[in-house]
DNA sequence: AAATGAATGTGATCTATGTCACGGTTTCAA
DNA sequence: TTGAAACCGTGACATAGATCACATTCATTT
């Protein structure tokens, strides 16, 4: 259950079987059936997740009704909503599972003295945020220049696994358009080549 | 000289003076005018920075020639672009001062000897980056629900000193709008109240 | 103090994308 | 296996914001 963590985790730190035996002790494991959530608005984000297995995504809703996909997350650490989950305060977001996912959780506290117990995962964790930046930042720069067609093909280069997996309306509402628009886009992409 | 970077760090962890003065040895202190450049396009950011005193942007100049800003940084840590700090890659910002500046610079390899040496400042990073991610995430969501009005807005309350500090077209740029419709939101907003 | 360049405002268009509306598939749970 | 959702495509129209063009004011340098 946990060889799926203890390789993800040496791929960029070193931990001692012993550190890593501590750690494990730590997490609760969980399976998510798609379409059902982990949290929902409104409730706090109490659980940082591993995903060993599945795809979820975080998502909000605007006034509107519109849907705004802040992030999917496969294979790997992921913070549904960071800030949440560091104050404990209420999230905005829904945390859904898309596909029948298998989840490794853990609680703030928990994560605090993982943190203090072993610094190795303070650098970890360090590095997956500040990986993390990065790309958001990228994401960011790219709704200002580059239009929806670009940003579609760019995430198809990235990302082409999410998209065969994920509906066309939440590539749409990740990229920032609606569906109709990018509807339009792969037509005339499919069309044009 | 450093004790406003001391003051800084110590608000989130706490070091010995020791370890300070360790860290004291390893920063270039640096004057930028106003105007002029840390790095320019094409060149690798290596150093990552700490202001004291002044202001500062990053941003890129797209094929059409708009300039898109990133950040602005003033009063604090600053890593004009991460990614090429982290990875030593030519970069695709201009880091540029827009005010007269005093800043404290450091090079990727005394960084990393400072996380190495004292694994209080992997936690003081960690945790800045934390920061900005959960502020990046939030712009970034902006720009997909909220329209040019309600981000500046928006950003007039968060960053009322940035705007008074910053011509019109960089904070447009900011917004990811022209500077023409950043004018024209401008005076509708003063006529309306 | 002149002069050059930066910054702002504003009108007249243009365009990418949103909005609304409808019909046809596919998926999935009972 | 059937009915209800979810999903996808596409036309007609609306609109926020971009582009282009020009005038004015402000700042900075010599």
């Amino acid at each position: 259950m946990f060889d799926f963590l203890q390789q993800k985790v040496n791929e960029t730190i070193s931990i001692s079987e012993e550190e890593f035996e501590y750690a494990k002790t730590l997490f609760l494991p969980k399976k998510l059936r798609k379409r059902r959530f982990l949290f929902e608005e409104g409730e706090p984000c109490i659980y940082t997740t591993f995903v060993e297995k599945g795809l979820l995504r975080s998502y909000t809703i605007d006034e509107k009704g519109s849907e705004h996909i802040l992030q999917f997350a496969m294979q790997g650490w992921w913070s549904g909503d960071l800030y949440s989950f560091l104050t404990g305060e209420p999230s905005e977001y829904n945390i859904e599972a898309l596909e029948d996912s298998e989840l490794l959780l853990i609680t703030k506290e928990s994560w605090d003295q993982l943190l203090k117990e072993v610094p190795a995962f303070e650098r970890y964790f360090r590095i997956l945020i500040q990986n993390n930046l990065i790309a958001t930042q990228r994401r960011l720069m790219g709704t200002f220049s580059a239009t929806a067609e670009e940003r579609y093909q760019k995430m198809l280069k990235e990302f082409p696994d999410v998209i065969q997996r994920v509906p066309l309306h939440m590539i749409a509402s990740y990229l920032g358009v609606t569906r109709e628009t990018l509807s339009r886009i792969r037509s005339q992409i499919t069309s044009g080549s």
